[in-house]
DNA sequence: TCCGTCATATGTCAGGCTGATATATTGATC
DNA sequence: GATCAATATATCAGCCTGACATATGACGGA
C-alpha cells in the first residue's frame, strides 16, 4: 500500500487519524490533538506538514487548495487506501510502548535523601499535581466525563486519565498517613 | 554554584542522584536506572559521560581512575556542593511536567472507527499490556511492595506503578463490561 | 479609518536526544 | 582455547522539539 514513502510512524497515523476524525488543514490537526490527545501525545508543525506531504504521496489522503481570500490553505480529505490504512493500523496485534517521563516521580524517588519534613513538602506537592491534572480533564469535555457511553472511545481515553491520577492521589494520602504514623 | 557549565537540566540530575544512590562508574548509573527509574525515566550513554563531565568541571562530583586490570575505569563519588545541590533541586518549588507518550492511548483515542468487536479486542489488548507492566514491576523488587515502609521512596515510586495500571485496568473492565451489555 | 491584537495558516532551523554502533578488556562456560 | 556475556567508555547519523518566521483575515477600540 505504502511503497513509495517509506514505512509509516506512529505521528503519520495520528495526522491520518485526525483527519478521520474531521481535521481539514495542518493548523485544524494541530489545533484538535492540542485539545484532545495532548496528554498523552504530542505533535509539532514541523512533523504535521511533512506528514501530510508522506501521506498524499502514499495516496492515502487527497488535498486541493482552499485558500481563504488571499490566504493559502489546503484542505485535506481521506482515500478509501487512507482509510483502510487506519484500520489495519488499529487492528494490527503491535507492541504498544508506555513511555512515561515524569520529573517528580524521580525526585520522589531520590526523596530518602531529605529531611522527613521535606520529603512531605515535595509528596503534597506532587499529589497536588495530580489533582491539578484531573481538573484539567474535566474542564475539557465535561459532557463525557459525566456518562460512560457517550463519550466513546475519546471519553474512555478521558476516563482512563482520571483514573490513573486518581490512583496516584490514592496511594499518596495513603503513604501520608503512613509516614505521620511514626 | 554552577557557574561555568550552564544550568543543569534534570539528567544531570539524575546522574547526581545515581552516584548519591551509590552508583560509582558510567556504567553502573545506567545500569541502575535500568533496574529502578527505567519506567519513568531513561537515560543513555550518550548523556551520562558527557553529563559526569559537566558535574565535575561544576565541582559537584568527584572522579578519580581506578582502573580493573588493563581496563579502564573512572569512579565517582559526590562532593559536598554536589549533596547541597541534589538537596536544593529536590526542595525547589518547580514545576514537575508529566509527559506521557502513549501509543494504546492514542489507538484507544481512534477506536471509535472500528466495529464493536475489533474495538473490543483492542481494549483487551491495552488492558493486557497494563497487566504485564505490573508483572514486571512485582518482580523489580518484590519485597519492597509487600511492605509500606520498608522500600522507603523506591517503595513508594514503585507502588505508585502498580497503583496507576492497576486504575487503568479497573477502568477497562468497567468499559467492557458497559459495551458488553448493548 | 487606522491601529493593534488575535486567530488562521504554513513553514524553517538550531540544538538536543535516542538508538545503533564501535572498541577493548575480563571472566565464565564448554 | 574458543566463544559468549559482562564491564567500561565513547561516537554519530538521524529524528524531534521548541522557537522563530511569514503572511493574511477579523475584530474592537480610539
Amino acid at each position: 500500500m505504502i511503497d513509495s514513502a517509506g514505512p509509516m510512524s506512529t505521528p503519520d497515523f495520528v495526522v491520518l487519524g485526525m483527519i478521520w476524525r474531521g481535521a481539514r488543514t495542518g493548523y485544524e490537526i494541530k489545533k484538535w490533538v492540542a485539545t484532545s490527545i495532548r496528554f498523552f501525545w504530542t505533535i509539532s508543525e514541523a512533523q504535521i506538514y511533512p506528514s501530510l506531504e508522506r501521506l498524499e504521496r502514499a495516496g492515502l489522503v487527497a488535498s486541493r487548495d482552499a485558500p481563504n481570500g488571499g490566504r493559502r490553505r489546503r484542505v485535506f480529505e481521506l482515500t478509501a487506501a487512507g482509510r483502510r490504512s487506519l484500520h489495519d493500523w488499529l487492528v494490527a496485534p503491535e507492541a504498544m510502548p508506555f513511555e512515561l517521563r515524569d520529573v517528580g516521580l524521580v525526585r520522589l524517588f531520590f526523596a530518602d535523601s531529605l529531611s522527613p519534613a521535606e520529603a512531605h513538602v515535595l509528596l503534597v506537592a506532587f499529589r497536588r499535581r495530580s489533582e491539578a491534572r484531573i481538573a484539567d480533564l474535566r474542564a475539557i469535555r465535561p459532557a463525557e466525563e459525566a456518562s460512560a457511553e457517550q463519550g466513546g472511545h475519546p471519553g474512555l481515553t478521558l476516563r482512563l486519565g482520571v483514573a490513573f491520577h486518581q490512583a496516584i492521589i490514592d496511594v499518596c494520602e495513603a503513604f501520608e498517613r503512613e509516614t505521620a504514623a511514626d
